[in-house]
DNA sequence: CAAATTTCAGACGCACTGAGATCT
DNA sequence: CAGATCTCAGTGTGTCTGAAATTT
């Protein structure tokens, strides 16, 4: 599967630093790219027999984790990080496949409320085993250093929260 | 621009280790696609001005990085680890922008090479500039934490060479 | 002939913009 | 009325599958 004999980042780095200069910040921007590529393939292919893709898993468990059993789907957006357009566009999918119920909030009529199904709890319990027994795709990390490199790419995201 | 008072990420996790059991894979994988999210938008925003996109940019970098000044896309394929439609697609954008040259190889009429133009140099260089003025989207962490972040990532990326 | 390289047609997932509908 | 919430139509980008054309 490898078709290469050489680190084609590693490579990269170098060439940088000989043409142009200091290479950290382009080498850890590449690393991004590519570990999200091959993390993501991992996880949307262990869902696929469930015929969900991460994204969707992601609203299922959140909508699992809600203690009303029930979002509206704005909240969703906020909470995931989805533009608004993106949620409505995952919830359709999912409220056709019968996973997750979508009903007008009766205490603000503008508001869409979606709350998962059985079908949709059966689903997510299941995608769920199957994430945990694929290390959620990072097994490659010992836990140790798993929780090193979630509390050093925090920074990145504190733009996220107030 | 927050809208939250809180990590999302950090309440998921809390969560799933109240119900579920150990978070740590499930935060890094969730804090991958993520950080990739918020620095590959920084990176096209960045970009936008030049018409490119950051997987074009590499086009342009890898090909600027070639000793004979061009490449036939399986190898950049190769490299970039894009899929062989892609990379078609890719440099299809590229040529119609001016940016890019393709010419059948000579020496092997199977192969289509693409080299740069001196648009595509211009443009590669300016685009360059923009993007190590913005730390390549990852300046929030300190240059020591961005090389350790990257090492400990490596692990995950074994699978791209021999 | 088998294998390599590229292209093409078509589908999909997801992000975004801009506009509009509905409700508070 | 302004503002919030959601939906709809359309666009862009990149990914993938399956098939075909060309050349070695």
């Amino acid at each position: 599967m490898p078709g290469l004999d050489f680190d084609p980042l590693e490579r990269a780095g170098e060439l940088w630093e000989e043409r142009i200069g200091d290479a950290t910040s382009m080498r850890l921007a590449t690393s991004i790219m590519r570990v999200h590529q091959i993390v993501l393939a991992r996880l949307d292919g262990a869902l696929k027999p469930f015929g969900i893709t991460f994204a969707r898993y992601e609203v299922l468990r959140l909508l699992s984790f809600s203690s009303s059993g029930s979002l509206p789907l704005s909240k969703i957006g906020e909470r995931l990080m989805v533009h608004p357009t993106s949620v409505t566009n995952v919830i359709d999918r999912l409220v056709a496949d019968g996973l997750v119920d979508r009903n007008i909030d009766p205490r603000d009529r503008r508001r869409a409320l979606a709350s998962l199904t059985p079908a949709g709890t059966k689903v997510l319990d299941a995608a769920t085993e199957a994430l945990t027994d694929l290390d959620f795709g990072v097994g490659g990390v010992s836990a140790q250093d798993q929780r090193t490199i979630h509390e050093l790419l925090t920074p990145l995201r504190r733009d996220d929260w107030s």
